[in-house]
DNA sequence: GGCTGGTTCGAACGTTCGTTCGGATTCTAG
DNA sequence: CTAGAATCCGAACGAACGTTCGAACCAGCC
């Protein structure tokens, strides 16, 4: 696939204006701090985006955008709903970790859009949250023992997946994987009792399913 | 105790402040708009406060303030760690839902304060997250089966708990209650399966525990 | 009345912000 | 080689920012 010089360049800005947003916020980020980074001066920047706000939300809707296409990739011919929830955890943590400044940003600027952007990538996150939602309804379907209420538990979810921008650190020594293990193991020994508690077992599915969830990051 | 008139106005800053920081995060938030939102002068806000910086470092440092004393008078006389950990999960959770601007503004401002002003809320944050993960150590070790890193579920809880600024309406159906005790079920069954798993005892332990944890909203 | 110390504020300061504009430079197709 | 498009940028715009200053105000006490 032909990209061509333009693209890339935007791309380049896009990475370093999520790093920098990362970094101090996006809105005590100026268009300066942006194309001191970048090398680019600040009236060539608006070559590439209409306005700071467009940055934020190419950044947002491109990030995204990958998330969902490999996880409805990942997805396919797969029906055991505790496999569906495996994979999408780790498509999840996996991609936070391979792209943190850019998930941060997701996870953080959430609201500093407005308008039909922000609408944008609200319907986004929502269809996101629905289809994880929808997850967990097959896996809570699968025992008998529901004792946790459904959208306490999908938020709950994702506050353990999204809180790791604040302490993870994808270049120490938990890599992504275990991370997603222990996140699994966690998540679905309180919400579905039973489906996961015998050790032997459980070591067993969770090394099988490594084979689909192998190969994410990158 | 005699309040004067000076900290009850500062008081009422501070507040309106935290409802617009909230509401439009720190740095979007001008002086301008708290002035308009307390009807006290521009020049006449920097009368109680420093700087804007202050005003954000106020906030954090009396909500975290507020939430450690009320959770050391709590955890006197308690010695079963799932007791702490429930009481520790219940005065989390209710004063977030209490003080949601000020709790959103500490979750998601962490980073805004520089240099001093920072470095004292962050130690303060440090020893919260301490005594959360010895509690958890504590739990950890009544049982036999530890299959999830202690950091790991420290961070899961927080980002659990935290997370609700996101999606919690403190007054919808769920009460602050029944989240506590959604969010203790989901952590512990996966934390330490078997402390928590048999439905009636649970039941009875929660509805026990209500004693300690009542009344802390207001 | 006058005096004092806490409180209030209009007006302005210097700075930084996002954005624009006209023109310079570089690339590319014919 | 050349024309036109794409890319780039120095300089400037008006607006908004955090903060300050000096003067006005007001309560309580002599």
């Amino acid at each position: 696939m032909q990209v061509s010089r333009h693209d890339q360049k935007l791309e380049f800005i896009l990475r370093t204006a999520a790093r920098i947003f990362a970094e101090k916020s996006y809105h005590s980020t100026s268009m300066r701090d942006i194309s001191r980074a970048t090398n680019v001066s600040l009236a060539g920047l608006y070559h590439y985006c209409r306005s700071k706000e467009e940055l934020l939300f190419l950044i947002q809707d491109n990030c995204f955008g990958r998330v969902l296409e490999r996880l409805e990739q990942q997805l396919q011919q797969v029906d055991a709903p505790v496999v569906k929830l495996r994979i999408f955890i780790e498509n999840h943590l996996s991609f936070f970790a391979a792209n943190m400044a850019e998930m941060k940003v997701l996870s953080h600027e959430a609201e500093s859009l407005r308008g039909d952007l922000h609408a944008h990538v609200s319907t986004r996150k929502d269809n996101y949250t629905k289809l994880a939602r929808k997850i967990l309804q097959e896996v809570q379907e699968l025992t008998e023992n529901r004792v946790v209420d459904l959208t306490v538990a999908t938020y709950a979810l994702f506050g353990m997946m999204n809180w790791i921008y604040n302490w993870y650190d994808p270049q120490g020594k938990l890599g992504v994987h275990e991370l997603a293990q222990h996140l699994t193991q966690l998540f679905l020994g309180g919400f579905s009792p039973g489906l996961l508690l015998e050790p032997v077992t459980t070591t067993m599915r969770i090394e099988n399913l490594s084979i689909w969830t192998h190969g994410l990051n990158g």
